[in-house]
DNA sequence: GCTTGACCTAAAGTCAACTATAGGTTGTAG
DNA sequence: CTACAACCTATAGTTGACTTTAGGTCAAGC
């Protein structure tokens, strides 16, 4: 498959598929003869990978360490994993204070609603 | 209340409380004669309401735009809820996503556990 | 009375994560 | 056989969100 396909399969823009290799965030992609990259299966299961992690807010360079640790085989599955758990465990955090901030913004959204303006009438009063 | 104790109070440096007033984040801050910040437990309540809305990913540019709405008083209520209910459904969504890739992430785990590799045993039949 | 730490501004620098540009090659459709 | 879209590399630029630096003021303790 070619880059432009991936693309807009996955739709991750051409530019930052190339990068995500460059900077080892995909194994290298095999190339044709005339230096064309050629994705297989295997590549477009780890751009699907990437983009999920990185959706998730894992950083380039968590998953930089990952990939590389793959590459280093069965060895590193210890290490790899280790990785995937902390990750794991900082993204279950992430999504709990997200949802404090959810209910925070539902009970401001609520005092719009009732005609309370706890905050801003103070602010008002002080000639803001 | 100075900017050295509010930093300390909300975990937030003197230099992004200043930046933040500085960008329209928050309502300019009283000075003392001297020049001085002066904090009231409104501006603290401001710089709350700021963080937690950070902290859930809204962007400073929305942020900038409610605050500068808010100092155009009472007729900009209706405009200024609608930010906040843009910004509750965007933070939601996102949320599920991140819920998503979470299951993803255990999943994965899992196969470690297993000794399950589907991906990797691929690309190391692939030689990568 | 002077030093020291906390404050001030304006402007420049940093960092992550792309995104765009310049200049070149390839392959396919008319 | 040629035009033109899609590919290539290397390098530079952008964006958002701070952070640092340089150079200065002020107030309290010794």
């Amino acid at each position: 498959m070619t880059i432009g396909e991936v693309s807009k399969i996955y739709d991750i823009s051409v530019e930052t598929l190339r990068y995500y290799e460059r900077v080892g965030l995909i194994p290298e992609v095999v190339r044709r003869k005339s230096g064309v990259r050629d994705y297989s299966k295997t590549d477009c299961e780890w751009v699907y990978f990437i983009k999920c992690m990185r959706r998730a807010g894992i950083s380039i360079e968590v998953l930089v360490d990952y990939v590389s640790l793959f590459k280093q085989g069965d060895k590193t599955q210890a290490a790899r994993k280790k990785i995937l758990v902390e990750q794991r465990d900082i993204l279950a955090a992430r999504i709990d204070e997200m949802h404090e901030m959810l209910e925070h913004l539902d009970r401001k959204i609520e005092t719009y609603d009732s005609g309370l303006f706890y905050l801003e009438e103070k602010l008002i009063e002080k000639g803001q």
